[in-house]
DNA sequence: AAATAGACCAACCGCAGTGCC
DNA sequence: TGGCACTGCGGTTGGTCTATT
């Protein structure tokens, strides 16, 4: 007997999300929590398939998520993650607070293939070209899953602004882990421990380049008129240099993020904190 | 200004894993 | 133990935007 589908998909909307099916969702997800997905759009009074619901939320509207380009020091962490994991998007996604393993996904295929390529390096392997190429014609001798090792070691790389630069692509594979080394030191490619993200709770405005959906019917500018109380959709991920952390020190921002990603969200709605408290919930 | 190509990314699809009955 | 429901994950698609011709 065949597997029944997630849903039943006649009649259920697919494609973009409209700004009004985004309110709907946030709005159930606010005032009931994250029941089973598949009552979801019901119960939310959306067209939509339980599945796609959950990705919305998980991708995009999830209150925790960062927008923006990922900065250098987070490439720097994916390509480590992904020389140690391979392609486990989600596990590289656990280390990346604020990105989601679709989001980390589409930025190593359109951005970090093309600069590891660029300067070298075998984007699957993260061996030199030049030996992936050699070990291709000796086919006796077969590429082996990337050895699991400490972040920063030797499979990590310096892809820095002005790593597409002639004069890093030159290079050899010995001095590019060299410069690695002298960058950011080999100890130095910390994991970042979930259970310190924290989310900005002040009321700066959030800046409209931080929605980078190109969707039109994706419009976000509604989200920060949306009913979290007084909750800022963090930006702290799209300056030049990541310094988001250090906003979110100075800010005296709360931890929002847990490890089952929600429990906080729970405490929240299970409390009675009023909607029109400026306090978001302090864990 | 229009056409085309390439880049980007949100969303979908289908399979795997897990827990419950 | 097997079937089912549900969630999670990774690969892929397709629509939109931007740059180039």
């Amino acid at each position: 007997m065949g597997r029944q589908p997630c849903c039943d998909k006649v009649g259920l909307k697919k494609g973009p999300w409209t700004a009004e099916e985004d309110r709907k969702l946030i709005n159930f997800i606010l005032t009931n929590g994250q029941c089973c997905w598949r009552a979801v759009p019901k119960l939310a009074g959306l067209l939509r398939c339980g599945k796609s619901c959950r990705l919305r939320w998980t991708n995009y509207l999830r209150p925790d998520l960062k927008r923006g380009l990922l900065s250098d020091y987070e490439e720097k962490m994916v390509i480590d993650l992904h020389s140690q994991l391979g392609n486990r998007w989600s596990k590289i996604a656990s280390h990346l607070p604020g990105r989601t393993d679709n989001e980390i996904k589409n930025h190593w295929n359109t951005h970090i293939k093309k600069k590891l390529r660029k300067m070298g390096i075998d984007p699957l392997t993260h061996k030199p070209l030049s030996i992936v190429e050699q070990e291709d014609e000796e086919p006796v001798k077969k590429l082996e899953k990337p050895i699991e090792q400490p972040l920063g070691g030797p499979t990590s790389y310096c892809l820095t602004k002005d790593s597409n630069n002639s004069k890093n692509m030159s290079l050899s594979y010995n001095d590019q882990l060299m410069a690695i080394n002298l960058e950011y030191g080999v100890e130095e490619v910390p994991l970042i421990d979930p259970e310190s993200i924290e989310l900005i709770g002040s009321n700066s405005a959030m800046s409209s380049s931080t929605c980078t959906s190109s969707n039109s019917s994706n419009d976000s500018s509604f989200l920060k008129d949306l009913q979290f109380p007084d909750f800022e959709w963090s930006d702290y991920g799209n300056d030049d240099n990541n310094n988001g952390v250090d906003n979110i020190i100075e800010n005296n921002m709360m931890s929002v993020w847990d490890v089952d990603g929600f429990s906080n969200w729970d405490l929240l709605l299970n409390d009675d904190i009023p909607q029109s408290s400026s306090t978001f919930g302090l864990f």
